[in-house]
DNA sequence: GTCTATAGACCGATAGAC
DNA sequence: GTCTATCGGTCTATAGAC
């Protein structure tokens, strides 16, 4: 779904990245996770492509217009994720597709995902942004349903947080991908109180 | 243990903080939490405390070793649950004592602890400092005893990434810190099977 | 869409007075 | 231990040629 060939304007605010545009993300996303965003600038970003910062200048006019762009974009990821799990057939369909796809997401994109959620900037740019908040409540209600106390607030954050935080940890740094995607999916169903 | 009263020092590399170095360190880890450590410069530190960069570089001679500084710091109140958890009488004791004293040392520290094991300049000096490598294989010692395949690598970083990334997420935002402890070690406890 | 060149602010770091 | 003052360099951002 949402294939980026297409122009697909679903949003406004955040519309298709044209293929300059996506240069741009590519080379942010790498360089947050390796430096985080307030230790990136924008002649490292130009570097890694391998133009001038006045080129970046061209497709987006600010810093925090890449910061929110390449957020966006890892975000859109995961509301497709979301997506894909509420339009299964179940309840209990739908959160395995959801753990499922979690899962896998954090697996393909290790060096970019625990940036993204944990970055203090980036979480500053979600506290603000009415898509984030959405992704999150759908996602609680996958997992919990229609709970809302302090269990179902904090086992969600713990879920979100071990998946995304772990793929980075010194620990896992030398499993292969398959291997670690086999392990958190077990762990992540354990913890849900999912049969195995 | 270890009151910073005394001189104390134990390891030639990181000797216990003077008050003045301490109040440096306080207003840096406040500031990486909510910038990030690439985005705090040192001026924003000697504001934070009320006196010049000037004053700060006096204390360290770069911020490289501020950085170090405020790191060690908090890696040493983690040792000491470590520590604390090692000395229990049997193993189940000392995992339920390490659980535990993480989950209480999170909720403590809660803008700071996502900060410290996030930030990845931060996790660059981790990467090559022993001290840390060995907390690291002590926790999952004690955890998950002499097993180390991939299962315990994957379940250690899960537990660690669960509850030190739960605490800063928006979802829990809202919780009081005594709820929030007895979520999140309720919680861990049943992710490592443990009872109620 | 990319370049050179530049503006003005801020960066980490140092010198030396008190 | 803190200050003022300063260094050279890099930062974000802009102007204008090709």
């Amino acid at each position: 779904m949402s294939r980026s060939g297409a122009p697909a304007a679903r949003d406004p605010a955040s519309v298709a990245p044209t293929a300059a545009q996506a240069r741009v993300i590519a080379a942010a996303l790498e360089l947050f996770s390796r430096y985080g965003v307030g230790g990136t600038s924008l002649q490292m970003i130009a570097d890694e492509i391998g133009v001038t910062k006045a080129a970046v200048y061209h497709q987006y006019s600010t810093k925090h217009e890449i910061v929110l762009a390449a957020a966006e974009a890892e975000l859109t990821r995961l509301e497709a994720v979301v997506a894909a799990a509420e339009a299964e057939r179940s309840p209990g369909r739908a959160r395995d597709a959801l753990v499922t796809g979690m899962v896998d997401l954090a697996v393909a994109r290790r060096r970019t995902v625990r940036t993204i959620l944990n970055d203090p900037i980036i979480g500053g740019f979600f506290a603000e942004h009415e898509q984030f908040r959405q992704v999150m409540h759908r996602m609680r209600h996958l997992l919990v349903g229609d709970e809302r106390g302090p269990e179902a607030r904090v086992s969600t954050a713990m879920l979100i947080a071990a998946i995304s935080g772990a793929v980075m940890h010194p620990f896992v740094a030398s499993l292969d991908d398959e291997v670690l995607r086999a392990q958190l999916l077990r762990l992540a169903r354990r913890f849900l109180g999912l049969p195995g």
